[in-house]
DNA sequence: ACCTGAACACCGTTCAAGT
DNA sequence: ACCTGAACACCGTTCAAGT
Protein backbone atom coordinates (compact mmCIF):
# COMPACT_ATOMS: atom_id res chain seq x y z
CA UNK A 1 0.00 0.00 0.00
CA UNK A 2 2.80 1.81 0.67
CA UNK A 3 3.79 4.59 -2.56
CA UNK A 4 6.71 5.96 -0.94
CA UNK A 5 10.24 3.91 -2.07
CA UNK A 6 11.06 2.58 1.37
CA UNK A 7 10.38 -1.10 -0.12
CA UNK A 8 12.67 -0.66 -3.10
CA UNK A 9 14.06 -3.87 -3.44
CA UNK A 10 17.54 -2.58 -3.82
CA UNK A 11 18.69 1.11 -2.55
CA UNK A 12 21.27 2.60 -4.69
CA UNK A 13 24.81 2.63 -2.95
CA UNK A 14 25.42 5.71 -1.20
CA UNK A 15 21.89 6.77 -0.81
CA UNK A 16 21.05 7.11 2.85
CA UNK A 17 18.67 4.20 2.49
CA UNK A 18 22.19 1.97 1.37
CA UNK A 19 23.94 3.25 4.72
CA UNK A 20 21.01 2.61 6.91
CA UNK A 21 20.47 -1.19 5.44
CA UNK A 22 24.47 -1.53 5.71
CA UNK A 23 23.92 -0.29 9.50
CA UNK A 24 21.54 -3.22 10.35
CA UNK A 25 22.98 -5.77 8.35
CA UNK A 26 26.14 -5.17 9.96
CA UNK A 27 26.89 -8.95 10.51
CA UNK A 28 30.05 -9.76 11.19
CA UNK A 29 30.70 -11.22 7.85
CA UNK A 30 32.15 -14.76 9.25
CA UNK A 31 35.96 -15.04 8.32
CA UNK A 32 36.11 -16.50 4.76
CA UNK A 33 38.24 -19.35 4.45
CA UNK A 34 40.71 -17.21 1.36
CA UNK A 35 41.08 -14.63 3.86
CA UNK A 36 39.68 -11.89 1.52
CA UNK A 37 37.96 -9.24 3.69
CA UNK A 38 36.28 -6.33 2.52
CA UNK A 39 39.45 -3.74 4.10
CA UNK A 40 41.97 -6.47 1.85
CA UNK A 41 39.31 -5.38 -1.35
CA UNK A 42 39.61 -1.65 0.17
CA UNK A 43 43.43 -1.41 0.02
CA UNK A 44 43.60 -3.33 -3.33
CA UNK A 45 40.97 -1.17 -4.79
CA UNK A 46 43.33 1.89 -3.98
CA UNK A 47 46.54 0.99 -4.81
CA UNK A 48 45.07 -0.02 -8.59
CA UNK A 49 43.26 3.91 -8.35
CA UNK A 50 46.75 5.68 -7.45
CA UNK A 51 49.32 3.40 -9.78
CA UNK A 52 47.25 2.63 -12.59
CA UNK A 53 44.76 5.34 -12.68
CA UNK A 54 40.82 5.79 -12.48
CA UNK A 55 40.55 3.56 -15.77
CA UNK A 56 41.93 0.71 -14.35
CA UNK A 57 39.70 0.48 -11.75
CA UNK A 58 38.01 -2.62 -12.83
CA UNK A 59 36.79 -5.63 -10.78
CA UNK A 60 38.44 -8.33 -12.47
CA UNK A 61 42.33 -5.65 -11.72
CA UNK A 62 41.41 -5.41 -8.05
CA UNK A 63 40.82 -9.05 -8.58
CA UNK A 64 44.20 -9.53 -9.66
CA UNK A 65 46.07 -7.64 -7.11
CA UNK A 66 44.26 -10.25 -4.59
CA UNK A 67 45.64 -13.13 -6.53
CA UNK A 68 41.64 -14.38 -7.85
CA UNK A 69 38.44 -13.91 -10.38
CA UNK A 70 36.72 -10.91 -10.29
CA UNK A 71 33.94 -12.76 -9.20
CA UNK A 72 35.20 -13.58 -5.98
CA UNK A 73 35.05 -10.29 -5.07
CA UNK A 74 31.23 -10.27 -4.98
CA UNK A 75 30.85 -12.42 -1.87
CA UNK A 76 32.11 -9.13 -0.46
CA UNK A 77 30.40 -6.10 -2.39
CA UNK A 78 27.42 -6.19 -4.96
CA UNK A 79 28.61 -4.51 -7.45
CA UNK A 80 31.31 -2.05 -8.96
CA UNK A 81 29.05 1.34 -7.32
CA UNK A 82 29.36 -0.28 -4.06
CA UNK A 83 33.15 -0.71 -3.90
CA UNK A 84 33.64 3.17 -4.82
CA UNK A 85 31.30 4.38 -2.48
CA UNK A 86 32.98 2.45 0.12
CA UNK A 87 36.62 3.29 -1.35
CA UNK A 88 35.59 7.35 -1.58
CA UNK A 89 34.30 7.23 2.57
CA UNK A 90 37.08 5.21 3.42
CA UNK A 91 39.65 7.52 2.52
CA UNK A 92 37.99 10.45 3.47
CA UNK A 93 38.14 8.60 7.20
CA UNK A 94 42.00 8.43 7.07
CA UNK A 95 43.43 11.08 8.45
CA UNK A 96 43.61 10.42 12.40
CA UNK A 97 42.98 14.89 11.90
CA UNK A 98 44.67 15.67 15.74
CA UNK A 99 42.36 18.36 17.18
CA UNK A 100 42.65 21.61 15.95
CA UNK A 101 44.01 24.15 18.53
CA UNK A 102 42.46 27.42 17.95
CA UNK A 103 41.22 30.19 20.28
CA UNK A 104 39.05 31.81 17.26
CA UNK A 105 36.15 30.28 14.92
CA UNK A 106 37.03 31.58 11.60
CA UNK A 107 40.21 30.18 12.58
CA UNK A 108 38.92 26.46 13.36
CA UNK A 109 36.71 26.75 10.00
CA UNK A 110 39.90 27.89 8.09
CA UNK A 111 42.14 24.94 9.77
CA UNK A 112 39.40 22.43 8.88
CA UNK A 113 39.06 23.20 5.75
CA UNK A 114 43.04 23.17 4.63
CA UNK A 115 42.94 19.85 6.54
CA UNK A 116 40.34 18.66 4.25
CA UNK A 117 41.82 20.25 1.16
CA UNK A 118 45.33 18.85 1.86
CA UNK A 119 43.95 15.28 3.00
CA UNK A 120 41.94 15.16 -0.65
CA UNK A 121 45.12 16.81 -2.80
CA UNK A 122 47.10 13.75 -1.21
CA UNK A 123 44.84 11.57 -2.77
CA UNK A 124 43.81 12.90 -5.96
CA UNK A 125 42.91 9.42 -7.48
CA UNK A 126 39.69 9.48 -5.45
CA UNK A 127 38.22 12.89 -5.71
CA UNK A 128 36.69 12.19 -8.92
CA UNK A 129 34.63 9.39 -7.34
CA UNK A 130 33.02 12.12 -4.53
CA UNK A 131 29.75 12.62 -4.72
CA UNK A 132 27.39 14.17 -2.32
CA UNK A 133 25.76 10.87 -1.86
CA UNK A 134 29.01 9.82 -0.42
CA UNK A 135 29.68 12.34 1.65
CA UNK A 136 26.78 10.42 4.47
CA UNK A 137 29.12 7.63 4.89
CA UNK A 138 30.62 6.87 8.55
CA UNK A 139 33.71 9.19 7.60
CA UNK A 140 31.73 11.99 7.10
CA UNK A 141 29.53 11.82 9.86
CA UNK A 142 32.48 11.73 12.48
CA UNK A 143 33.82 14.89 10.43
CA UNK A 144 30.36 16.77 10.98
CA UNK A 145 30.09 15.91 14.98
CA UNK A 146 33.19 17.59 15.53
CA UNK A 147 32.79 20.69 12.70
CA UNK A 148 29.55 21.50 14.42
CA UNK A 149 30.63 21.07 18.09
CA UNK A 150 32.95 24.34 18.27
CA UNK A 151 30.68 26.14 16.21
CA UNK A 152 27.63 25.66 18.53
CA UNK A 153 30.08 26.37 21.52
CA UNK A 154 30.95 29.53 19.36
CA UNK A 155 27.35 30.86 19.33
CA UNK A 156 26.21 29.97 16.21
CA UNK A 157 22.96 28.66 16.67
CA UNK A 158 22.56 25.30 14.46
CA UNK A 159 20.70 26.06 11.71
CA UNK A 160 23.53 28.28 10.79
CA UNK A 161 26.10 26.16 12.22
CA UNK A 162 25.10 23.72 9.90
CA UNK A 163 24.90 25.40 6.63
CA UNK A 164 28.20 26.76 7.39
CA UNK A 165 29.51 23.71 7.90
CA UNK A 166 27.47 22.21 4.72
CA UNK A 167 29.03 25.56 2.76
CA UNK A 168 32.55 25.74 3.37
CA UNK A 169 33.00 21.35 2.81
CA UNK A 170 30.81 21.16 -0.37
CA UNK A 171 33.02 24.55 -1.32
CA UNK A 172 36.55 22.86 -0.21
CA UNK A 173 35.32 19.61 -1.98
CA UNK A 174 34.61 21.06 -5.48
CA UNK A 175 37.20 22.74 -4.92
CA UNK A 176 39.53 20.29 -5.36
CA UNK A 177 37.46 18.62 -7.95
CA UNK A 178 37.14 20.70 -10.53
CA UNK A 179 40.97 21.52 -10.66
CA UNK A 180 41.38 17.49 -9.69
CA UNK A 181 41.49 16.67 -13.68
CA UNK A 182 44.14 19.38 -14.75
CA UNK A 183 46.51 17.80 -12.31
CA UNK A 184 49.75 19.34 -11.68
CA UNK A 185 50.42 22.56 -14.24
CA UNK A 186 53.55 21.65 -16.31
CA UNK A 187 55.22 24.89 -17.63
CA UNK A 188 54.27 23.97 -20.69
CA UNK A 189 50.72 23.33 -19.73
CA UNK A 190 50.63 26.53 -18.77
CA UNK A 191 51.74 28.02 -21.70
CA UNK A 192 49.15 26.26 -23.86
CA UNK A 193 46.57 27.85 -21.52
CA UNK A 194 47.58 31.36 -21.63
CA UNK A 195 48.03 30.61 -25.90
CA UNK A 196 44.22 29.89 -25.65
CA UNK A 197 43.31 32.84 -24.02
CA UNK A 198 45.31 35.22 -26.25
CA UNK A 199 43.53 33.15 -29.24
CA UNK A 200 40.18 34.34 -28.12
CA UNK A 201 40.54 37.65 -29.30
CA UNK A 202 39.94 36.21 -32.79
CA UNK A 203 36.49 35.68 -31.69
CA UNK A 204 36.13 39.06 -30.59
CA UNK A 205 36.86 38.40 -26.90
CA UNK A 206 38.85 41.12 -26.73
CA UNK A 207 39.28 41.22 -22.48
CA UNK A 208 39.90 37.37 -21.89
CA UNK A 209 42.64 37.71 -24.90
CA UNK A 210 44.04 41.05 -22.67
CA UNK A 211 44.08 39.26 -20.12
CA UNK A 212 45.62 35.78 -21.08
CA UNK A 213 48.42 35.88 -18.46
CA UNK A 214 46.60 36.61 -15.41
CA UNK A 215 44.15 33.47 -16.66
CA UNK A 216 46.96 31.44 -17.48
CA UNK A 217 48.46 32.34 -13.90
CA UNK A 218 45.70 31.77 -11.52
CA UNK A 219 46.15 29.10 -8.76
CA UNK A 220 43.67 27.07 -7.81
CA UNK A 221 45.32 27.15 -4.16
CA UNK A 222 45.11 31.32 -4.68
CA UNK A 223 41.21 30.52 -5.71
CA UNK A 224 40.76 28.23 -2.55
CA UNK A 225 41.67 30.76 0.15
CA UNK A 226 40.44 33.69 -1.55
CA UNK A 227 37.27 32.09 -1.74
CA UNK A 228 37.51 30.68 1.73
CA UNK A 229 38.42 34.17 3.19
CA UNK A 230 35.57 35.32 1.59
CA UNK A 231 33.15 33.35 2.49
CA UNK A 232 34.35 33.99 6.35
CA UNK A 233 34.07 37.42 5.95
CA UNK A 234 30.25 36.76 4.87
CA UNK A 235 29.67 34.18 7.28
CA UNK A 236 30.45 37.26 9.89
CA UNK A 237 27.23 39.18 8.78
CA UNK A 238 25.06 35.94 9.86
CA UNK A 239 26.14 35.47 13.11
CA UNK A 240 23.39 34.90 15.51
CA UNK A 241 23.06 36.13 18.21
CA UNK A 242 25.34 38.92 16.93
CA UNK A 243 28.05 39.38 19.44
CA UNK A 244 27.07 42.67 20.12
CA UNK B 1 65.11 18.06 -28.44
CA UNK B 2 61.83 19.47 -26.68
CA UNK B 3 61.50 18.22 -23.12
CA UNK B 4 57.80 19.49 -22.71
CA UNK B 5 54.49 18.13 -24.24
CA UNK B 6 54.50 20.96 -26.95
CA UNK B 7 54.61 18.19 -29.36
CA UNK B 8 52.59 15.23 -27.88
CA UNK B 9 51.04 13.28 -30.37
CA UNK B 10 47.38 13.29 -29.08
CA UNK B 11 46.43 16.01 -26.50
CA UNK B 12 44.17 14.89 -24.02
CA UNK B 13 40.39 15.89 -25.19
CA UNK B 14 39.30 19.23 -23.05
CA UNK B 15 43.29 20.37 -22.80
CA UNK B 16 44.08 23.76 -23.86
CA UNK B 17 46.33 21.99 -26.45
CA UNK B 18 43.42 19.80 -27.79
CA UNK B 19 41.15 22.96 -28.12
CA UNK B 20 43.76 24.78 -29.50
CA UNK B 21 44.46 22.33 -32.28
CA UNK B 22 41.03 22.43 -32.57
CA UNK B 23 40.96 26.17 -33.85
CA UNK B 24 43.86 25.88 -35.97
CA UNK B 25 42.61 22.36 -37.68
CA UNK B 26 38.96 24.39 -38.10
CA UNK B 27 38.10 22.71 -41.94
CA UNK B 28 34.50 23.47 -42.89
CA UNK B 29 34.40 19.47 -43.04
CA UNK B 30 32.92 18.89 -46.60
CA UNK B 31 29.58 17.53 -46.21
CA UNK B 32 29.27 13.98 -46.16
CA UNK B 33 27.10 12.47 -47.92
CA UNK B 34 25.15 10.32 -45.30
CA UNK B 35 24.08 13.32 -43.87
CA UNK B 36 25.63 12.75 -40.26
CA UNK B 37 27.25 15.72 -39.06
CA UNK B 38 29.30 17.08 -35.69
CA UNK B 39 25.72 18.85 -35.06
CA UNK B 40 23.60 15.65 -35.16
CA UNK B 41 25.81 13.86 -33.19
CA UNK B 42 26.12 16.22 -30.36
CA UNK B 43 21.92 17.04 -30.70
CA UNK B 44 21.62 12.68 -30.42
CA UNK B 45 23.50 12.47 -27.31
CA UNK B 46 22.41 15.03 -25.39
CA UNK B 47 18.63 13.32 -25.93
CA UNK B 48 20.10 9.81 -25.08
CA UNK B 49 21.56 11.69 -22.22
CA UNK B 50 18.03 13.43 -21.29
CA UNK B 51 16.36 10.19 -22.34
CA UNK B 52 18.13 7.18 -20.96
CA UNK B 53 20.28 8.49 -18.56
CA UNK B 54 24.46 8.95 -18.16
CA UNK B 55 24.95 4.58 -17.98
CA UNK B 56 23.07 5.09 -21.72
CA UNK B 57 25.76 7.27 -23.14
CA UNK B 58 27.76 4.94 -25.54
CA UNK B 59 29.38 5.36 -29.05
CA UNK B 60 26.30 2.57 -30.29
CA UNK B 61 23.52 3.75 -28.53
CA UNK B 62 24.20 7.40 -30.36
CA UNK B 63 24.77 5.69 -33.59
CA UNK B 64 21.45 3.81 -33.48
CA UNK B 65 19.95 7.22 -33.03
CA UNK B 66 21.15 8.42 -36.19
CA UNK B 67 20.27 5.14 -38.04
CA UNK B 68 24.26 3.70 -38.41
CA UNK B 69 26.67 2.20 -36.91
CA UNK B 70 28.80 2.93 -33.84
CA UNK B 71 32.22 2.69 -36.43
CA UNK B 72 30.58 5.93 -38.41
CA UNK B 73 30.80 8.38 -35.74
CA UNK B 74 34.64 8.06 -35.62
CA UNK B 75 34.56 10.28 -39.04
CA UNK B 76 33.35 12.89 -37.24
CA UNK B 77 35.10 12.87 -33.83
CA UNK B 78 37.93 11.13 -32.43
CA UNK B 79 36.91 9.33 -29.12
CA UNK B 80 34.09 9.00 -26.96
CA UNK B 81 35.91 11.28 -24.35
CA UNK B 82 35.75 13.96 -27.64
CA UNK B 83 32.32 13.44 -27.48
CA UNK B 84 31.63 14.05 -23.78
CA UNK B 85 33.83 17.34 -23.99
CA UNK B 86 31.92 18.65 -27.38
CA UNK B 87 28.71 17.90 -25.48
CA UNK B 88 29.74 19.39 -21.96
CA UNK B 89 30.62 22.90 -24.04
CA UNK B 90 27.93 22.66 -26.29
CA UNK B 91 25.23 22.48 -23.35
CA UNK B 92 27.06 25.50 -21.24
CA UNK B 93 26.80 27.49 -24.33
CA UNK B 94 23.19 26.81 -25.14
CA UNK B 95 21.41 29.97 -23.22
CA UNK B 96 20.82 32.83 -25.46
CA UNK B 97 21.35 34.63 -22.18
CA UNK B 98 19.61 37.83 -22.74
CA UNK B 99 21.92 40.68 -21.37
CA UNK B 100 21.70 41.09 -17.18
CA UNK B 101 20.23 44.76 -16.46
CA UNK B 102 21.59 45.48 -13.02
CA UNK B 103 23.34 48.94 -11.24
CA UNK B 104 25.12 47.31 -9.11
CA UNK B 105 27.84 44.79 -9.57
CA UNK B 106 26.86 42.62 -6.67
CA UNK B 107 23.36 42.18 -8.53
CA UNK B 108 24.50 41.26 -11.63
CA UNK B 109 27.25 38.66 -10.32
CA UNK B 110 24.05 37.57 -8.33
CA UNK B 111 22.35 37.22 -11.37
CA UNK B 112 24.93 35.73 -13.70
CA UNK B 113 25.26 32.78 -11.16
CA UNK B 114 21.44 32.37 -10.67
CA UNK B 115 21.35 32.33 -14.22
CA UNK B 116 24.03 29.57 -14.70
CA UNK B 117 22.46 27.34 -11.72
CA UNK B 118 19.17 27.46 -13.54
CA UNK B 119 20.87 26.45 -16.67
CA UNK B 120 22.76 23.98 -15.26
CA UNK B 121 19.82 22.45 -13.32
CA UNK B 122 17.86 22.75 -16.40
CA UNK B 123 20.46 20.00 -17.76
CA UNK B 124 21.33 17.97 -14.84
CA UNK B 125 22.58 15.02 -16.93
CA UNK B 126 25.51 16.87 -18.39
CA UNK B 127 26.37 18.54 -15.24
CA UNK B 128 28.25 15.04 -13.75
CA UNK B 129 30.46 15.59 -17.13
CA UNK B 130 31.65 18.63 -16.73
CA UNK B 131 35.46 19.51 -15.22
CA UNK B 132 37.48 22.11 -15.17
CA UNK B 133 39.18 20.75 -18.31
CA UNK B 134 35.96 21.34 -20.25
CA UNK B 135 35.57 25.24 -18.87
CA UNK B 136 37.92 26.36 -21.26
CA UNK B 137 36.17 25.66 -24.31
CA UNK B 138 34.16 28.36 -26.48
CA UNK B 139 31.15 28.95 -25.01
CA UNK B 140 32.62 29.22 -21.26
CA UNK B 141 34.92 31.67 -23.11
CA UNK B 142 31.96 33.89 -24.08
CA UNK B 143 30.58 33.68 -20.65
CA UNK B 144 33.82 35.04 -19.06
CA UNK B 145 33.91 37.89 -21.61
CA UNK B 146 31.06 39.40 -20.53
CA UNK B 147 31.34 39.11 -16.90
CA UNK B 148 34.92 40.24 -17.27
CA UNK B 149 33.30 43.32 -19.05
CA UNK B 150 30.88 44.90 -16.19
CA UNK B 151 33.40 43.88 -13.27
CA UNK B 152 36.39 45.81 -14.96
CA UNK B 153 33.96 48.23 -15.27
CA UNK B 154 32.67 48.71 -11.69
CA UNK B 155 36.38 49.39 -10.74
CA UNK B 156 37.78 46.13 -10.28
CA UNK B 157 41.29 45.31 -11.23
CA UNK B 158 41.84 42.96 -13.62
CA UNK B 159 43.46 40.57 -11.20
CA UNK B 160 40.63 40.40 -8.47
CA UNK B 161 38.12 40.36 -11.30
CA UNK B 162 39.22 37.35 -12.71
CA UNK B 163 39.51 35.67 -9.11
CA UNK B 164 35.68 36.61 -8.36
CA UNK B 165 34.76 35.33 -11.47
CA UNK B 166 36.38 32.19 -10.88
CA UNK B 167 35.28 31.79 -7.82
CA UNK B 168 31.78 32.40 -8.06
CA UNK B 169 31.61 30.23 -11.24
CA UNK B 170 33.22 27.27 -9.79
CA UNK B 171 31.46 27.65 -6.76
CA UNK B 172 28.63 27.82 -8.49
CA UNK B 173 28.98 24.63 -10.84
CA UNK B 174 30.55 22.88 -7.95
CA UNK B 175 27.26 23.41 -5.84
CA UNK B 176 25.21 22.02 -8.67
CA UNK B 177 27.66 19.11 -8.88
CA UNK B 178 27.64 17.68 -5.66
CA UNK B 179 23.74 17.90 -5.53
CA UNK B 180 23.36 16.63 -9.13
CA UNK B 181 23.77 12.86 -8.23
CA UNK B 182 21.25 13.50 -5.45
CA UNK B 183 18.35 14.79 -7.55
CA UNK B 184 15.31 15.61 -6.63
CA UNK B 185 14.83 15.09 -3.04
CA UNK B 186 11.40 12.99 -1.98
CA UNK B 187 9.43 13.08 0.84
CA UNK B 188 10.77 9.45 1.16
CA UNK B 189 14.07 10.25 0.62
CA UNK B 190 14.09 12.95 2.95
CA UNK B 191 12.86 11.08 5.70
CA UNK B 192 15.16 8.51 5.25
CA UNK B 193 18.16 11.22 5.57
CA UNK B 194 16.58 12.02 8.65
CA UNK B 195 16.87 8.58 9.85
CA UNK B 196 20.19 8.25 8.82
CA UNK B 197 21.66 11.41 10.49
CA UNK B 198 19.62 10.42 13.94
CA UNK B 199 21.34 7.06 14.09
CA UNK B 200 24.34 8.33 14.40
CA UNK B 201 23.51 8.71 17.73
CA UNK B 202 24.49 4.96 18.43
CA UNK B 203 28.37 5.80 16.69
CA UNK B 204 28.54 8.83 19.78
CA UNK B 205 27.79 11.26 17.31
CA UNK B 206 25.68 13.19 19.52
CA UNK B 207 25.04 16.84 17.75
CA UNK B 208 24.83 15.16 14.20
CA UNK B 209 21.96 12.91 15.83
CA UNK B 210 20.30 16.13 17.76
CA UNK B 211 20.45 17.78 14.72
CA UNK B 212 19.02 15.19 12.32
CA UNK B 213 15.90 17.29 11.00
CA UNK B 214 17.82 20.55 10.32
CA UNK B 215 20.14 18.32 8.43
CA UNK B 216 17.49 16.26 6.70
CA UNK B 217 16.07 19.88 6.07
CA UNK B 218 19.36 21.59 4.03
CA UNK B 219 18.26 22.64 0.55
CA UNK B 220 20.81 23.00 -1.70
CA UNK B 221 18.92 25.84 -2.87
CA UNK B 222 19.61 27.72 0.38
CA UNK B 223 22.93 26.60 0.17
CA UNK B 224 23.86 28.36 -2.73
CA UNK B 225 22.43 31.72 -2.13
CA UNK B 226 23.79 31.01 1.30
CA UNK B 227 27.16 30.55 0.32
CA UNK B 228 26.78 33.09 -2.78
CA UNK B 229 25.70 36.26 -0.60
CA UNK B 230 28.87 35.36 1.73
CA UNK B 231 30.88 35.56 -0.85
CA UNK B 232 29.94 38.35 -2.24
CA UNK B 233 29.78 39.86 1.18
CA UNK B 234 33.49 38.90 1.52
CA UNK B 235 34.42 40.55 -1.95
CA UNK B 236 33.29 43.93 -1.02
CA UNK B 237 36.53 43.64 1.45
CA UNK B 238 38.90 43.37 -1.22
CA UNK B 239 37.63 45.51 -3.68
CA UNK B 240 40.42 47.82 -5.51
CA UNK B 241 40.90 50.96 -5.11
CA UNK B 242 38.69 51.03 -2.04
CA UNK B 243 35.63 53.21 -3.11
CA UNK B 244 36.54 55.25 -0.53
C1' DA C 1 37.32 7.73 -51.70
C1' DC C 2 34.35 7.02 -48.47
C1' DC C 3 31.81 4.14 -45.34
C1' DT C 4 30.92 0.41 -42.10
C1' DG C 5 30.22 -4.76 -40.71
C1' DA C 6 32.61 -7.59 -38.21
C1' DA C 7 36.21 -8.37 -35.09
C1' DC C 8 39.25 -7.38 -31.06
C1' DA C 9 40.19 -6.63 -26.46
C1' DC C 10 38.11 -5.32 -22.99
C1' DC C 11 34.01 -4.45 -19.27
C1' DG C 12 30.35 -5.83 -14.94
C1' DT C 13 27.79 -9.49 -13.49
C1' DT C 14 25.78 -14.19 -13.16
C1' DC C 15 25.48 -18.97 -12.38
C1' DA C 16 26.34 -23.74 -13.13
C1' DA C 17 29.73 -26.69 -12.14
C1' DG C 18 33.22 -27.92 -9.26
C1' DT C 19 35.42 -28.60 -4.52
C1' DA D 1 28.51 -24.74 1.75
C1' DC D 2 31.43 -22.11 -0.32
C1' DC D 3 33.99 -20.61 -4.25
C1' DT D 4 34.95 -19.44 -9.07
C1' DG D 5 35.75 -20.62 -14.27
C1' DA D 6 33.41 -19.79 -17.98
C1' DA D 7 29.78 -17.51 -20.17
C1' DC D 8 26.65 -13.58 -21.23
C1' DA D 9 25.63 -9.19 -22.72
C1' DC D 10 27.61 -5.45 -23.14
C1' DC D 11 31.60 -1.64 -24.03
C1' DG D 12 35.20 1.67 -27.21
C1' DT D 13 37.84 1.33 -31.07
C1' DT D 14 40.00 -0.51 -35.35
C1' DC D 15 40.40 -2.02 -39.96
C1' DA D 16 39.68 -4.92 -43.84
C1' DA D 17 36.36 -5.55 -46.95
C1' DG D 18 32.93 -3.64 -49.45
C1' DT D 19 30.69 0.17 -52.33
Amino acid sequence: MSDNADDDPAPAPGSARWWLARETDARPSRQRADGITLRRILDAALLVLQEEGADALTMRRVAERLDTGAASLYRHIASRDELVVLLVDDVIGLPKSNPIQATDWRQRLIRTARNLRGHLLQHRAVVPLITAAQMIGPSSMRGREAVLRYLLADGFDPETAIRIHMTVTHFTVATVQLESRLGARTASERSQLRALFAAQGEHGLSLVSDHAELFAAHESDTEFEFGLAALIHGFEHLRDPPNA
